[in-house]
DNA sequence: CGCATTTGACCGGCGC
DNA sequence: GCGCCGGTCAAATGCG
């Protein structure tokens, strides 16, 4: 339900047409496809029940999640160059509608012309702007993470500064445009407001930081301790980049399976909280294929990503004792 | 003073 | 070719 929620919000960010078309198979293809699934980018964003949701919003929670930084690149490693997921024949099976697939390929491949012309130009920039020759880049790797939040540029442990900001079509809500602020560090992030849910904000991040995150080096800045901030971030650091690592795993696996999507919850319980949750959601909430394909939470999978509740997430699972 | 933000201008892709 | 749109630039401004 959420799910379909997001597919439709994004629906209408990008082309504000047949709202509400997708059902929720492809609703799930939508979105990991029209966000990455052609360069194999994990995405992850928040499924929070919609009855939770409901419930934090109704009690008025003050309810601030950072959005996890990308993965360094040193976790990537070669399987960033994995070829590209076919996904649309193989996932839409069961009730997707060819509408929404064409759809979604048009959006996606508009999304690649535009960053392959964005990364075109940085190049050409940085290299006094002589002459631009079309040449095939490979895209930077984007998470979108959609987060309850009143705060619109959520902390994440990395220093952005804002380069741009603008009115997003049939939304009243602007999007802006940030950059890391590290020298060698061409990350971008764009944050949204939802327009249909005003409650949530959707965070993209574009590329993968060269270096480590300030706070793992130098304190915070949003009223917890220094240490643990450094324990927070550099924890969460690490669980991402084991995380990511097994998303990749698991995209291969599921290739060669029945090359299903995976989803991820990210949702961070309490008060602008320290904690986020990084839980298994089984896609489609798993109407019809085995829950277990599409992300090993069983016992063939590491023990990080049993399910330990928010312990899972803050200890690493080398430093739990697993009973 | 150095850095971040704001904001209008600009650019290129795309559809008509 | 024109207009729309998403994304970026960069000068002006703000702030500590």
């Amino acid at each position: 339900m959420e799910r379909k929620e997001f597919a439709a919000f994004y629906d209408q960010q990008q082309q504000q047409q047949q709202p509400g078309m997708f059902d929720m198979s492809s609703s799930d293809l939508g979105f990991m496809d029209l966000l990455g699934g052609q360069d194999f980018s994990p995405y992850l964003y928040d499924m929070i029940p919609q009855q939770q949701q409901q419930q934090q919003l109704s009690s008025s929670l003050q309810y601030q999640s950072p959005p996890p930084p990308p993965p360094f690149s040193e976790a990537t490693s070669d399987l960033t160059n994995l070829p590209a997921t076919p996904n649309s024949d193989s996932i839409s099976s069961a009730t997707s509608n060819e509408a929404a697939t064409d759809h979604i390929e048009h959006v996606n491949s508009k999304i690649t012309s535009k960053q392959e012309k964005e990364e075109d130009d940085e190049k050409s920039k940085q290299q006094s702007k002589s002459k631009k020759k079309p040449l095939k880049k490979q895209r930077a790797q984007r998470y979108a993470f959609k987060t309850q939040s009143e705060v619109d540029h959520l902390e994440d442990g990395y220093r952005w500064r804002k380069y741009g900001q603008k009115a997003v079509k049939n939304s009243p809500f602007p999007r802006s445009y940030y950059r890391c602020t590290s020298a060698t560090c061409g990350v971008k992030k764009r944050v949204e407001r939802c327009s249909d849910d005003p409650s949530m904000v959707v965070t993209t991040y574009e590329g993968q930081h060269t270096h480590l995150s300030p706070v793992m080096t130098r304190g915070s800045s949003i009223g917890m301790s220094q240490s643990s901030m450094n324990s927070h971030f550099n924890n969460y650091g690490s669980m991402m980049q084991n995380h990511y690592q097994q998303q990749q795993l698991h995209h291969l696996q599921q290739q060669q399976q029945q090359q299903q999507p995976y989803m991820y919850n990210l949702q961070t319980p309490g008060n602008y909280s320290t904690t986020t949750t990084t839980t298994s959601v089984s896609p489609s909430t798993s109407h019809h294929h085995d829950q277990s394909r599409h992300f090993s939470t069983s016992s063939a999978s590491p023990s990080f990503l049993r399910d330990h509740g928010l312990l899972q997430d803050i200890v690493p699972s080398d430093m739990r004792k697993d009973e």
